[in-house]
This record gives C-alpha cells, sequence and structure tokens, in this order.
DNA sequence: TATGAATGAGGATTCATTCAT
DNA sequence: TATGAATGAATCCTCATTCAT
C-alpha cells in the first residue's frame, strides 16, 4: 500500500515529518493485520500500535476511536479492490472466456496476492457488529462486483460461447472458491502449516474449472 | 441439533427435572447463534444467557468458563457435521456422479440448511485465537470431508466418467462455493434483507455446475 | 437521605438483599461528597466507590456511568430542597416578617445543615459543563425559591410591613449569605480550619439584619 | 490585567518582540477563562492554548506545568483584588457610611465588573485540590478584605452612626450577595440567557439595602 | 521561540468470573 | 439449581508532558 521504495531514497527528509504522513498508512497496515489475525472485538489498540511501531496514544492523532480506525481499514483496503474491479472492466474485446480469465486473474494478483485478500474474512466477521459498513462494502464491493461478472456470462450466453447456465447463482460459483481461499489463508493455513492454497496451481486448476463448465463445446449444448 | 421431538413427550415431567437436561444443548445453541453473531469475544455471557433464557451465572453451572463453553459450542456442532459425512460414506455404489450429488445434497440438508452452517465462518474467524480448536476441526471435519471428495473424484476418474482433473485442487471449487452460501447467510444476508442465497434453485444450479465441470460427455476429453 | 434507624432493625433481612436496595442512595451520598470535595472531572470513580465501601464495578450496576450518576446526585439532593420550599408555602399566615424567618430559618435546617448544603457549590463549578443539568436545576430549584421569596417580599410591601424595596434585587440579598456559607464551608472552611461560618450565631445575626433591612420601623434602634 | 495602553505604544516594535513579552499574560487571561468555565480538573491546556492563539506546547516555554499556570492565574488575578482593596484602605476620612459605599463600589468596579470577577467561583472550586493556595488566597485576599470591612463596621458603630450589629457576621452579609453575583454571571448566566446579575440596578439597590440595614435614622422611610 | 508528534500514566468502562443467598 | 450482586482484570481513551524539528 505504502511505497516502501520511496522510503529509501527519502532518508534526507527529516523522519519526523515524514513519519507524519506515513503514519496513517502504517497504522492501517498494521490494524489491518491485527483485526485479521484476532478480530475486531480480539484486537487491542496496544497491538496494533506496536506492530506499527509506535504506542497506544499515537493511534488517536490519526483516528478518533477504535471503530473509526476500523472503518478506515476497510475503506483503504476496499479502494485497492474497487479499483482493481474498474482497470478490468475497460478492456471489453475479445472472447468471453478471455474476458473472465482476464477477471479472475486480476482478482487473484490483486487482491488474493496482496494484503486486501484479508478483508473479506474481516466483513464476513463484522458485519454483524457494522451494518452500516457491511452495507457500504455491499454496495461497493460486493454488488460492482458481482454485476461485472453477470455481464460477462450473459455475454458469453448471447454470443454463444457459454452454456445457458444460471447467471444469478454463476457469479457465486465463480466468487466462492476465490473467497475459499481468501478466508483459509487467513485462519487455518496460519495454524495449521503447510495448508497455504494460494499458489499459481491452484488459479491455473480454477480457469481449467470454469472453462470445462462454461464453455459450450463440441457443438453440444447441456442444460440442468 | 437438539431433538425437539424428545422434548415433546417429556412435557408431563416437571418443568425442574427437563430443563436441567435440556440445559447445556440450550446454551449451546444460543451460545452458537451470539457466538456467530457476534463473534467470540464480541459475545457477552450475559447475551448467550439471555439468549437461552436463564441468567449469568447458570452458565458456569455448565461450563467452567468462556472458552469452555466455545469448545463445546464448535464440538457439538462439529458432531452433527462429522455424523453426515459418515452417513455418506457408507453406501458407495453406483456412477460417481451420483455420489458426489448424495454428497452435496447430504452437506446441503444436513449443514447448509441447519444450525451447524453457522460453523465454519465461526472457526474462520476464531481459529487465529483457538490454535488447537482450530487444529482439532481440521482433523475431524475437513481432513476427513477432503478425503471424502478425494476418493469421490479419484474414483469417478478412474471410471473414466469424470475428466482428468486435478483432484487436490478441485475439492476447493466444490466446498467453495457451499461454505460461501454459509457464510454469507451468517453476515451480510443478516444486514442487507433479501440476499439470502441457501435456497433450492443454488443447490440445484450448482449441481448442474459440477455435472457440466467434471463429466466426459459424448467422449471428448477436454484439459486445460 | 436514606433512613438509617429503619436499617437498625432490619438486620434480620438478608444483608444481600438490603445492601441492593441500599446501595443506589450510599452511592449518591458518596458521589455528593467526593464531587464536591473534588469537583466532577476531579473525582474519581473509584474513589466514590470506596467511599460507599464498594468497588468500581458496582457503581456501573446503578448507574450508566460517570454522568449519570452525577444527574442523580443533582437530582436527588434537589428533591429535598424542593420539597422544604413547598412545605412552608402551604403555611401562610400571620406577619410576612414571620414568614420570611420561617422561609429562611427552614433553607437553613433543610439545606444549610445537611448534605444537602454541597449542591450549590457543585452546581456553580459544573453549570458550564452540563448546561441541561444547569438549566433542570434552574428551573426546579432556583425559579422556584426566587419566586417563593418575591412573593413573600410583595406580600409584605402590600401590607406596608416592608419598605419598597426593589424585589428582583433583593432576593438575592436574601439568597446571597446563605449560599456564601454555603460554598465556603465546603470550600475555604476545609483548608483554613476553625473558619467554618454555619452555626446558629450566623442564623440568628442574619435574621436580624433582613428584619433591619426591611422592616418600616418608628425611629428605635433595634439589636441583636 | 494586563496594561492595555502599554501596550498601544509598541506598536512599532515588531510582533515578535511584543508577543513575547505580552505571551505569560494572554495565556493567563486565556487560562482564567477555561478554568473559570470548565473547573481545573476538567480545562484541557490544548483549549487554553487555543484560546490564547498558540498551541500546546508553547504554554510551556512559560509555565512549568499545569498546577503552575493555574496558580500563575489566581496569583495574577488575585493582585487586581488585592490592588483595588489597598487603594480604598488609605482615605479614611468622612462617614462611615461613604467609606463603605466606597469600598462596596470600589469591589464592584474594581472586581464585579473585571475579569478578576470570575476568581471566587475558581477559588471555591478548587479550594479542595489547591490548600496551599487556599490559605494564600485566605491570607491575602479574605482575612484583608474582612479586616477592612470589620474596621469600617466598628469604626461606624464606635461614631454612633451604625447600628450595634454582629460584626464578625455581617462582613459575610455585605460580601455574600456580592460574590453571589459573581458566581451567579460565571455559571448560571452563561446557560440561561437573560440572567446576568451584574449591572448598575443591583449595585444601587445593593447600596440602599445596606444603608437601610447599618444606619441608625430617625423614623425617615428611605426608598431607592 | 513555536510547533505538533509521540509518549504513557491515569481514569472510565466493560465483562468474565465468583459467591452468598 | 438459579440468581444477580459484587469483584477486578483488562481495555479503551484522554490529556499533561516531553522533545525533535
Amino acid at each position: 500500500m505504502l511505497s516502501q521504495q520511496e522510503a529509501g531514497h527519502l532518508t534526507s527528509i527529516k523522519p519526523r515529518m515524514r513519519r507524519k504522513d506515513a503514519r496513517p498508512g502504517e497504522l492501517i497496515q498494521a490494524a489491518l493485520e491485527v483485526f485479521v489475525e484476532r478480530g475486531y472485538a480480539g484486537a487491542r489498540l496496544e497491538d496494533i500500535a506496536g506492530q506499527a511501531g509506535v504506542t497506544k496514544g499515537t493511534v488517536y492523532r490519526y483516528f478518533r476511536n477504535k471503530q473509526d480506525l476500523f472503518e478506515a481499514v476497510v475503506h483503504a483496503t476496499l479502494g485497492a479492490l474497487i479499483h482493481r474491479g474498474r482497470a478490468v472492466l475497460r478492456e471489453f474485446e475479445g472472447p468471453s472466456i478471455e474476458l473472465l480469465d482476464q477477471v479472475v486473474t486480476a482478482w487473484w494478483q490483486g487482491v488474493v496476492m496482496t494484503k486486501a485478500s484479508a478483508l473479506p474474512k474481516l466483513m464476513f466477521s463484522e458485519a454483524g457488529n457494522f451494518p452500516a459498513l457491511a452495507r457500504f462494502y455491499y454496495e461497493h464491493v460486493i454488488e460492482p462486483g458481482r454485476w461485472l461478472q453477470r455481464r460477462i456470462l450473459e455475454r458469453g450466453i448471447a454470443r454463444g460461447e457459454f452454456r445457458r447456465v444460471d447467471v444469478d447463482c454463476y457469479v457465486h460459483f465463480i466468487i466462492g472458491p476465490l473467497l475459499y481461499v481468501q478466508c483459509w489463508d487467513h485462519s487455518f493455513a496460519c495454524v495449521v502449516p503447510g495448508t497455504q492454497l494460494c499458489d499459481q496451481r491452484f488459479l491455473g486448476a480454477f480457469l481449467e474449472h470454469l472453462h470445462a463448465a462454461l464453455l459450450v463445446e463440441s457443438g453440444t449444448e447441456r442444460l440442468a
């Protein structure tokens, strides 16, 4: 999130000043990690501060309170998510399956493989405690995401590339395994060594799986 | 989870007695709901007790402490999960796709549609805070579940019914959408009305999706 | 405030139960004392609890928070104040100067000589921090009190007993010295030994002072 | 408090310089206001600094700490009080009632109508928290003030001008209403608009009141 | 001299846990 | 067995104070 290369050749600038600008981002990063690991209620402000290399009180210079920090974490991380989504939307040419591959791959590289991957688990956990935030997340991440996938599926079907599947349900078959990876890698994988799911093999197999499931091949159309 | 029929023909017995036997189960039910809604740290013993119709102090007659109660919740709910799994394992005849349908349907009816559906979200959230419990859950629910699915997939491939997919990954493509439904319905669905995912249409579409993705049809084998 | 005689012959009742009923009153008493001594912000919940013979947490069983406790203190003490005022108003016979004596004496015995005497200093100090409470106090204590005095003065003037003074100002000349005693005895008197003002001599001299200042008399010199 | 005339003909000097000299006084002014409004504990250094147009850190260039600032406020304001008192003491001729009028009027103009009027309320509030300061205030303001009034009363009685009143008590009847005005105007009057007491009418009525109460007169009814 | 970022002690508040009834 | 009053450890949060710039 924060450019660590930049920080490198800025040593000339007074650390105090530089800090000031970097702090909010550092705190948000630290908070994301601790919130994901412990849950909102279980996360101690002191730990978050410690993770960011400061003390308790400093957090309150940048965030009104714990809830404010939490919302900042979600909004900051959410930005990355939305940004990735939009990037893909523009280039809308060629076979639909390639479009789908692109979207899935973009999500994989832009979310699953980044710190942002932790957010969905966090939102699942805390939606009940932060209804307003959950609704915000729903409108700004989930709805657009589902809409994007639905359009691709409908395009593929319309062009005779995809089977005539139940589009409303299918979006969940696509996102489900991806979120499973994200939830897993931020929970059990931390506790049962060697079970990390996020690797290249998973992505490849998943794309192959979607191809097989969606493509109308050798002329035979199958329907439920 | 708790046999409500049983409770039915025990009305003659004095409530005091019945109460005593039912209490632990009622508390576990209540605790499951509150834990799922609020997370472990966010759940207050008083709310759990209230949900079960008793007061705080009573909880301590049946459970040593909060952590003990939490583990009891997981173990009790987990029992249902494992039980369902075993049930399917025995009857191991016929085409592999039917076997898969049976397993998925059994999970749907035995887990997704029951209170036990809440457990995975809870485990994702609290795995980091309860490593031992997470490992226990991994060994007794996840590992067996994955093993079962792997065997079915391998059987189908061996018998030429299924495409030669990456079995290790495929188990996640199967469980992913199901867990997504469960996580969703216990988080966002409580907060964004009308977005419940668990309905018959989903199951039907999902089975159709698996058929299309797995079955070797019209003799043509497809590979990535 | 709380009947301590009653408590005496109730020893048979279980202490736990008796406590429960007595607690709020005890806490309010303790809080009044600590608030007066330290001011609102300077008063520590722990000290208040200690003063009442309990621990911090117990306060929160009876009062939502510090502010709630503070308001309870004011309301409880205020009750006594208002009650005294009303009591005197009813018996409205005889010479106006006797009425005035009665009212002043009633305030002296019902407020100045009791714990309630501490309240005005507290309200002066905290009016700025609790505007709503201050307005409430103004409406329910000050306004009625001033109205009562104004009526007495007007009555005396109308009946030719009192000089034709500026009634609106005069109410302050009456209450001023009384509140001075109260503020003094709860501040400097605690710190400069032997300067307590509340004694019988003060009351006597004050009544004599009011007589001299108000009565329309005929050239006779009066002495206490 | 700070001579504004002086400040006037220093405009030529660079603001930086002027600033430096004016700072302590500006801070003390600001602190007086905030302390009076919020009480000692409730006043935040940051607010005081803001009120003075500087930032928190600057306060510490001029005052060791919060307590030091508080004492400076009291001492500085106290200076005005004492100064006014002394001024009256010198000219000790003519009828005693005129002397009393002079003293009361001097206090009114030199204290009640100035910023110094806020001090008594502050001292009442914080005497318990600053015993040494309270004793200092007692010795340097209260004792001399009472002594002055006592001497005037005794003089009037000795010369047959005043009734033979209880001098020790009477000083409180004189100062009581004046302090009431001061406490009121810095507390309730800020919160209940239109209830300010400090106006010319009050002073006139009060002097008339004292005349009526003290003077040995011959049957004449007096009116304001 | 002035700033404001950072600290950390202190106090409000919550809640798991105990225990007398 | 159930209750709920009481406890006190834990945590959020505030703000006086320090100090590098």
